[in-house]
DNA sequence: CATGAAGTGGACGAGATCGACCGGACCATC
DNA sequence: GATGGTCCGGTCGATCTCGTCCACTTCATG
């Protein structure tokens, strides 16, 4: 993981389908050397996959939400998490530190899916409440911040 | 937007670098009318872009934090917006219906990184008060649900 | 019957990929 | 301290695939 990897990874991260030509072009090295760095990163799970980018609004999904899940004492957590991951409109699950001990962001189409979903999210055994916030506009999302160096990363105190 | 265009979104989401011509044998077209649809679809503005997926500690960014912000009387939303868009460390913002009225996704490589981030956004006028969640695990994340069909989206009530 | 959207097929240039080769770093041996 | 083997990462060139442009066809619509 040196200066010109990490060059690659931030490329691909705002364009995933940029062309190993065009990425060897940007660092100065060979289509093949780069190709082979990427394999390499793939293989290490530094890049874990592409996607395209869709608008959710576009396809149907207008109303994204979180929903705050409050477990009772009985709570089995490794069995929520599997009911949750059950659960397609779920598309970020978060483990929490604090009373709410998971954070759901959930897309559905119309309000009434919104609303059934909830009631499938309070019913998992061991989910004492639950809170639900509608989001009215997303900002942004998963924007890419800059890579951080090695000494900023590994911290140099 | 029909079932062709559908799968090939779906296609793309779960790998953006899949190649026109496997997209094609895929859907039972060429690849020039394959790629023809692709552009629609991103000109139409449903597809906005194409990124690797990067595993963020894998790259130092080994703290994920949820900030709510709870404003004052006297916020001014397009500025509070404006200061929080100039900090790297926020991937996400979303605008929420409720008491905290934004929800930020922030990562750091550090502790000492977010509580400097913490101050940070508290310092910004029109913010009276952050609550800040750490994420112990990210059990997944922008995990995608199947596209809604017309039918799902529009509503048939 | 004209028209335009959508697809096909062919052609050509660009990109991906593979094997062979090169050079420096490292290490054990003489 | 010099020698030689080995590994790693890169380049080069050949070959196959892919991307892209264009002309032509088909088909539903007005």
């Amino acid at each position: 993981m040196d200066e010109i990897d990490r060059t690659i990874v931030n490329l691909l991260r705002a364009d995933g389908r940029t062309s190993y030509a065009e990425l060897a072009r940007r660092v100065g090295l060979t289509a093949p050397s780069v190709q082979d760095r990427v394999v390499k990163l793939e293989r290490n799970g530094i890049i874990t996959g592409y996607k395209a980018v869709i608008d959710s609004e576009a396809i149907g999904l207008g109303i994204t939400a979180l929903i705050g899940i409050i477990p009772d004492n009985s709570a089995d957590h490794q069995d929520i998490c599997e009911r949750l991951r059950a659960i397609p409109q779920i598309e970020s699950c978060y483990f929490l530190a604090g009373v709410e001990c998971y954070q759901l962001k959930v897309r559905v189409p119309k309000m009434a899916d919104l609303e059934r979903l909830i009631h499938r999210v309070g019913a998992i055994p061991g989910v004492a409440q639950t809170r639900t916030t509608i989001t009215l506009s997303t900002k942004w999302e998963d924007r890419q911040q800059p890579l951080p160096s090695d000494g900023e990363a590994r911290g140099v105190d």
